[in-house]
DNA sequence: ACCTGAACACCGTTCAAGT
DNA sequence: ACCTGAACACCGTTCAAGT
């Protein structure tokens, strides 16, 4: 009963991973099960259902060791190695930093190794056991760092929305060619761009993306503890 | 024949307030322009074609006043309040945190108005004109605030994720019914929740989200401040 | 209890014809 | 130059049958 759903699921993310969201269709996951696709319907509901169900099947690997028991469907699949990296560095040891640079990285890692999440995220509250867990720990790490309890939930939004948005501005596209606008430098209506051109040696070195994301990590620290230091509003 | 084109586009941001972006179909946008699905091809190019021009569009309305020459399409539309609003306030007087402060109203007042803006933002790079003069304006700001030229870009894409993902999470649904997990509680396989249990009292009162946006605008003008203290890398 | 098959109301897009 | 109509290869989902 439950091994058939996870199977399902397990078939349906490997399909995302091979092909793109696009590409899983109930037809699509039926014929790989080798089933009908209306026989899917009572493991998963219906389409949202089952996005939701992939979603959080990704999100669980994103959990400390010692989380993850039994079950969570059939072993292994595509980009495990780099999940499950990420879910070692995510433990519970470790300062403040050094645990929400770990969740961060893992959190990135995942969306790189599945890209199809990042058009997903953003339209799912964080309700699964997993996701609270993970805000759990993102709290518990606020709270260490000396944020007032008033102002930690805020904070943690921003700093999910801040990795989240990273990632999946990767995955997604929004990170590329943009940066080089000098196509665009006489064709402006009024023809100039004076940050680009006050810019112009720094926009012309191609970007190193993990770098990017580890100085933003450093500077979200930074934020968080000036917050802290500034006490309740 | 660009008219045609600008009728089409139109129409379909119409499509999209009213219905949503799935409703947004080659057949239901030839249904209300009066004409054949095939006849909207040599306009609009193909469907991805479609949904670029009509972010575009979008983008085009988060310009400061001075810089929306003629044409850009029919006048108004549904939400046009919102927008003239936001374009009004992203102009280029003020301080750079003033003028900061702008754009991201801007930007969020946009994807209020059109929440469907917040599916496709994260998968196109800011290459239209408009959205390098957009990107321009944040450079200015930031380098007036005193940030090393080498950290302008970096954070520019920092920002711009912060109030795009936060923009996006409201209207999608990320920041939804997900901070009262009491539900959870017992449903966890350690049974616990300590960050969650400390927070207790401020997650129980709702969220106004104007207000934590405007806190997260604050903390970013904090932390560019900081960045800029610090100096060159 | 579990699955199938036909059907319904949709998609984006191609291609040959029409005027 | 501009548009139509039929067709192709797809969708998610309902519903009545099958075993």
């Amino acid at each position: 009963m439950a091994e058939k759903r996870a199977e399902i699921l397990d078939i349906a993310v490997t399909l995302a991973d091979e092909r793109g969201l696009a590409a899983v269709s109930m037809r699509a996951i039926a014929e790989r099960v080798g089933v009908t696709p209306m026989a899917l319907y009572p493991y998963i509901g219906n389409k949202t259902a089952l996005l939701d169900a992939m979603l959080g099947h990704l999100l669980g690997q994103l959990q400390p060791p010692g989380a993850e028991a039994a079950g969570a469907g059939g072993a292994g699949g595509p980009g495990g190695a780099a999940e499950e990296r990420g879910a070692d560095e995510a433990g519970e040891a470790g300062t403040w930093r050094e645990r929400l640079g770990a969740i961060a990285r893992a959190a990135r890692a995942v969306v790189t190794a599945h890209p199809w999440a990042a058009e997903l995220v953003f339209a799912r509250p964080a309700v699964t056991p997993d996701s609270v867990r993970t805000v759990d720990l993102l709290y518990t790490a606020l709270l260490e760092a000396g944020v007032a309890a008033g102002e930690v939930p805020r904070l943690e939004r921003m700093l999910s929305t801040v990795v989240i948005g990273f990632a999946a501005s990767e995955a997604g596209g929004r990170f590329g060619a943009a940066e080089d606008p000098r196509g665009f430098r006489g064709m402006l209506p009024d023809g100039t761009l004076p940050g680009h051109a006050q810019l112009a040696t720094a926009l012309e070195c191609p970007v190193d993306w993990d770098a990017e994301f580890e100085a933003d990590i450093a500077d979200l620290a930074l934020l968080i503890e000036a917050v802290a230091r500034r006490g309740a509003p």
